[in-house]
DNA sequence: CCTACCAATCTGGTAGGTCCAGATTGGTAT
DNA sequence: ATACCAATCTGGACCTACCAGATTGGTAGG
């Protein structure tokens, strides 16, 4: 959550990998080239290739059969969340449409686990949330920015549902998100405005009043969407080729 | 989805550093002995060691600071959903508490998708999914395993949702209770319980009847839920410590 | 021309070593 | 008690080597 590391020759290995299936628009079961080819292809170690097939491997995206060869367990587009979160992090890009299911999708997840959380919160729960209000509230007032402090909030929320499956789905689709929030949340109006959401979010907890906590979770993640949409095409993208990860810098 | 890699000294190095870190009840914070003294305790080379941190870096579970150490990101319990995937497959068991919630998510969310289906389904969905009952309906009728099958039969329906995340998010669920569900499956009569429901899935599908699809998969999950709880309570664990993975043989 | 068979080659898996440079740490001198 | 410095420890990357099974290409036999 803290501090995105910085690359080294294990996690290039993993972005050139990813790059190259998607330049050769590898497809489920093709085969990729041997570890010794690749490592000389990449211009790193057989080991730091291995380190990053194993990587590929626990994402399901790739399946090492010995003495045989590297073979694509799944398309890119539907592997694993967590393979999103990595490419996120590695600086390649989505295309719009898997930021809209995204968006569709945490609207979806994020709307129950409210609920569920307006049922089951504990007194605890709810002291947690308010806590980070006050932080959160401290620090809109310093002009800082909250992108991780936004993400911390919405996480909190889906723990007070009692469901730990919940909190870690709703996890990656906040990572993957995570470098244009650092953007989005570079303005102090949009600061302003979703802190006055997230106090929202806590009293309708607090009431346990189900409908109105759904409400909320519509109107603030569709606006959220909606501005960063917005961002997006006026950086000039055309609409096909919307780039919607860039790390800052 | 076809066949479990057997693991070795690489998955096993993985296997044994989550050992570790329950044995030694690691919390988030705290460091791991060096590379060399894991690969030293483990009886593997340091590239196996790296191996596995690699992964567990993917899975956010380990954060691996350079020229200091290897310390824990998350308590394993709130680890992403991958990492669930990986101990299962690792034969590593899961709480009574962990399976609820998962079986709670899974219905949240199929919930949704089904209905998403319902709406948005093309007729090449709908012949997939008739497709696949077909498939399934002749290995019920020779008396063969079919966990495989229902696992493409439920994504299948998930994937006619229109939205990939979705789709993405039930795989680990489906995935990391593979081990039971196989169990599960070998008694002809859950088998023909099941293909029956899937029928019926279909139908609510192919009708467009969202409310109907969300009742069945209501019924779907849970009773499967129930019958699982019963087969493991039947093997006598006590309720506190219940296995609930265990690969055959 | 087709088939069966065998050996050279290629593959991933693992081991074990080196070097590097920065972080850590503990002892020393102030 | 503090400031400082050097030995030590750490992860990052590279390199070579060996193993054994899968693959493959060519050859001998039908």
């Amino acid at each position: 959550m803290t501090v995105l590391q910085q690359a080294g020759e294990g996690s290039r290995a993993v972005k050139r990998t990813i790059e190259f299936i998607r330049h050769h628009r590898l497809q489920k079961g093709d085969r990729l080239p041997s570890e010794r080819e690749l490592s000389d292809r990449f211009g790193v170690t057989r080991s730091s290739v291995r380190e990053a097939l194993a990587v590929l491997d626990a994402l399901r995206l790739t399946e090492r059969r010995p003495k045989s060869g590297i073979f694509l367990r799944n398309a890119l587009e539907d592997s694993g969340l967590d393979s999103l979160v990595i490419q996120a992090n590695l600086d390649l890009p989505f295309d719009e449409r898997t930021m809209r299911d995204v968006s569709e999708a945490r609207v979806i997840f994020e709307t129950h686990a409210i609920r569920l959380a307006c049922a089951r919160r504990t007194d605890a729960d709810l002291n947690r949330l308010r806590g980070l209000v006050a932080n959160y509230y401290s620090r809109v007032q310093a002009e800082l920015n909250v992108a991780n402090e936004d993400v911390e909030f919405h996480l909190a929320m889906a723990a007070a549902s009692q469901n730990a499956i919940i909190v870690r789905t709703l996890t990656p689709l906040f990572l993957m998100s995570f470098q244009w929030r650092q953007k989005y949340f570079s303005s102090p109006v949009i600061r302003r405005r979703s802190l006055g959401d997230h106090q929202e979010f806590v009293a309708a907890i607090a009431d346990r009043n189900e409908s109105r906590a759904a409400a909320l979770v519509q109107k603030h993640v569709h606006s959220a969407f909606d501005e960063v949409r917005a961002l997006a095409e006026g950086n000039g993208q055309p609409e096909s080729h919307n780039q919607w990860v860039g790390r800052d810098q």
